[in-house]
RNA sequence: GGUCCCAUCGUCUAAUGGUUAGGACAGUUGGUUUUCAUCCAACAAAUCGGAGUUCGAUUCUCCGUGGGACCGCCA
């Protein structure tokens, strides 16, 4: 059978990198499967869902290079098809109109948890004769579509955790639909999923207890029931699954932070899998040969930052410097490439590049007291200043043969203080080289006249 | 409260009955003829607890404990 997965994003909000894992996890496996990859849009939510949210899911997906095998489904696109699996299921007495209203379910689901019982639907009007229904239809009360869900246990077997069993019994008669124009969530996935012809259903832990619920309603439907695994969840610092509170959750933060693709998916696949050697460092390539569902965590995973900046750094340092400058969209000329050669390693994201190399544009601000050496005093940092300046070529040779008698720390600190002014940069010979010997001296003058 | 899931260094993880419990990030220290960064080397750092099975448990079972997810006419 031909292995088909999918993510299923609803555009209410911007791209998280929790969904971004789960379709790179998705996209593996498809792609290790030689199946396809799909991305279907749930917008049944008509009050939430926002065309700017769904526009970021795509275009993020494409950053990543995840994106479709296949035309991409929306669900309000389907409404027809689901009223019509919809209407199926009332005819074969599987779901039934339920007319209770919002306020007598809150009174019931308070005092189900108070009594310490598990909140569930009490049924009410489940035993409604064809009369009473089209009485209540008559007077026009408003209604909802709610399954009928066999009190039994059910047992799936989930790729990542085994078997896992729920009781039916506890779950009740849940809400399949608003109206029969307005589907809600657990029925338009089992109906897109097996339309779709969806072998594998690889999501997110949280979506674990929709599971049962999602069998029944397939089973009502007569669908064959597709595979399941869950990804353990991405977390916070506080164990907690990300969200809002924590920095950034969204794809575009970190994108716009100057993360690379490539990096960032290197990071998402180490989340809760790990190759067989000690390798931490994958291409997307390299994850399809070796991905495994088996080697898939249980437990959840951390999202620490600072191993993302780490590989982020170490695909910035394998980069061209063509290709950094490109991607910093700067222009490709001799200054920049012997700029950017001296940044590139101190670079962790693209976004810290205007801050590393403001000073080879404009003459730095900085205090008088960071031209000093360590306890050297103003007195000697002047002193050598003094000396730079009047050295007859500002050049390596010369500079090196002031150390000579002054050390190098006492020389070289200072000197590439007046060209930085910062207290940390690249070498001051390096600077020079790119700076000029002009500039360099007016440099030099300014820090000797702080002083 | 109910249901379900989970548990190895601070973090991400390796090791599925026998290892001095390995690697990586972060941390600390030292080196790479000034700083930062890079690079290199070293150090420190973990099997949640208790029973059981076994000659032997990180690994299997059970009970605790802890953490998490879900419990909507949201997805």
């Amino acid at each position: 059978m031909e292995v088909r997965v999918r993510i299923a994003p609803s555009p209410t909000g911007f791209f998280h990198v929790g969904t971004a894992r789960t379709a790179l996890f998705n996209y593996l496996f498809a792609r290790q499967n030689k199946g396809k990859f799909l991305v279907r849009i749930e917008d049944t939510d008509i009050e939430r869902s926002e065309k700017k949210y769904e526009e970021d899911i795509l275009s993020e997906l494409k950053w990543l290079g995840l994106e479709a095998d296949e035309e991409i489904l929306k669900q309000s696109d389907r409404t027809e098809i689901y009223k019509k699996y919809l209407h199926n299921l009332v005819e074969k007495n599987l779901a039934y109109k339920c007319f209770c209203t919002k306020e007598d379910l809150d009174t019931v689901r308070q005092s189900q948890m108070v009594a310490g019982m598990a909140p569930k639907y009490n049924g009410k009007c489940a035993a409604l004769t064809k009369e009473e229904i089209k009485v209540k239809e008559v007077a026009s009360e408003a209604y909802v579509f709610r399954l009928r869900v066999p009190e039994q246990k059910i047992t799936f077997s989930d790729l990542i955790r085994g078997e896992v069993t729920f009781d039916g019994a506890l779950i009740g008669d849940i809400v399949i639909a608003k109206s029969d124009e307005n589907v809600l969530y657990n029925f338009a996935v089992v109906v897109d999923d097996y339309e779709m012809k969806i072998s594998h259903v690889i999501r997110g832990e949280d979506h674990i207890s929709n599971t049962p619920k999602q069998i029944f309603i397939g089973e009502a439907l007569g669908f064959s029931r597709p595979q399941y695994a869950h990804l353990p969840l991405i977390l916070d610092s506080k164990r907690a699954k990300l969200s809002k509170r924590f920095a950034a959750v969204s794809v575009a933060d970190y994108r716009e932070q100057g993360y690379l693709p490539e990096p960032f998916l290197n990071f998402l696949g180490l989340l809760g899998w790990h190759p067989k050697e000690d390798r931490e460092i994958l291409s997307a390539l390299e994850m399809i040969a070796e991905f495994n569902l088996e080697r898939v965590q249980k437990g959840g995973a951390i999202f620490n930052v600072e191993k993302l900046d780490w590989l982020n750094q170490q695909y910035i340092k394998n980069l061209s410097n063509e290709k950094l400058l490109e991607l910093l969209g700067k222009e490709i000329n001799e200054k920049n490439l012997k700029i950017i050669d001296l940044v590139k390693e101190r670079l962790v994201k693209l976004s810290d590049y205007e801050l590393l190399i403001g000073f080879f544009f404009a003459v730095p601000d900085y205090e008088r007291e960071l031209l000093v050496w360590k306890d050297g005093g103003l007195e000697k940092a002047r002193e050598v200043l003094e000396k730079l300046l009047a050295l007859q070529k500002l050049d390596k040779e010369s500079v090196m043969a002031l150390c000579e008698t002054f050390g190098n720390g006492p020389v070289l600190w200072p000197l590439r203080v007046a060209l930085s002014g910062s207290k940390a940069s690249p070498g001051p010979f390096e600077i020079l080289e790119v700076l000029g010997e002009g500039e360099a001296r007016n440099r030099l003058q300014i820090a000797y006249n702080k002083i």
